[in-house]
DNA sequence: GATCTATGTAAGTGAGTGCTTACACTCTCG
DNA sequence: CGAGAGTGTAAGCACTCACTTACATAGATC
């Protein structure tokens, strides 16, 4: 998990997982949604991700293409989760009027976030 | 964002964040759970959580009393939500996609997946 | 087989991290 | 006031990270 969790606070990581997520894609074309970095430094990421589990690869021909494993962040998930609900659950014992956390804000909030950082 | 998964990429920090989760204590009392470390070396964990927005601090008298900061997680939790959430609507799109003689029944297993893996 | 294309690896570098010991500060209490 | 407890900070050190440029390797293509 800590592999995972360090993978992922890396803001260009991110951006690549979330490339790899909807669609299979070779280094290359990785590389190319980051032209202020070099090729070799995604490469480097790619190791980075694919060694904490965060994607797979699959050769093909010249290329290797990399997708995003869902059970990679399985345990970050869970971690944060827990922190969250088990929380929760005290909040809900010790006061009903502790104002609950809006995540569902929060999530439409790094939705917008999202947009700006991987522009494809 | 970055500052709170990379402060909770670190074993020792997600230790303390769950000690100080249910209830405020001061700096000298964290530190005597973590033997194999030094003093100061947990000072600085604590250092580090509060630069991330991890947790608060209150000093009273004496001490410096920590506790769980419970808003930040929230984006790092979004983050992960929205991985989770995203890859479902792919695969709802999918089912679709695929002329399945029982639709319906594709996309009600999907929603199931989709209440266990994300509970909210 | 020679060469091009796609990609990973090596080596080096500046910045950051996590730890240590030594020291400084601040509040409390005799 | 002065001593002690509780805590943060400074300095130094080994290690890791994110990047660079230069090079190596494997499959495709002519």
């Amino acid at each position: 998990m800590d592999a995972a969790l360090r993978a992922v606070a890396d803001p260009t990581r991110r951006a690549i997982l979330r490339l790899v997520q909807t669609e299979e894609l070779p280094a290359g074309e990785i590389a190319d949604h980051f032209p202020e970095i070099s090729r070799p430094a995604v490469s480097q990421h790619l190791r980075v991700l694919t060694d904490a589990g965060l994607v797979d690869v699959r050769p093909e021909g010249n290329r290797r293409l990399y997708r995003w494993r869902r059970d990679g962040l399985r345990d970050a998930a869970a971690f944060l989760d827990e922190m969250w609900s088990e929380q929760l659950e005290r909040l809900k014992v010790a006061a009903e009027r502790e104002e609950w956390p809006d995540r569902t804000r929060a999530v439409q909030a790094i939705r917008r976030r999202a947009e700006k950082e991987t522009p494809s």
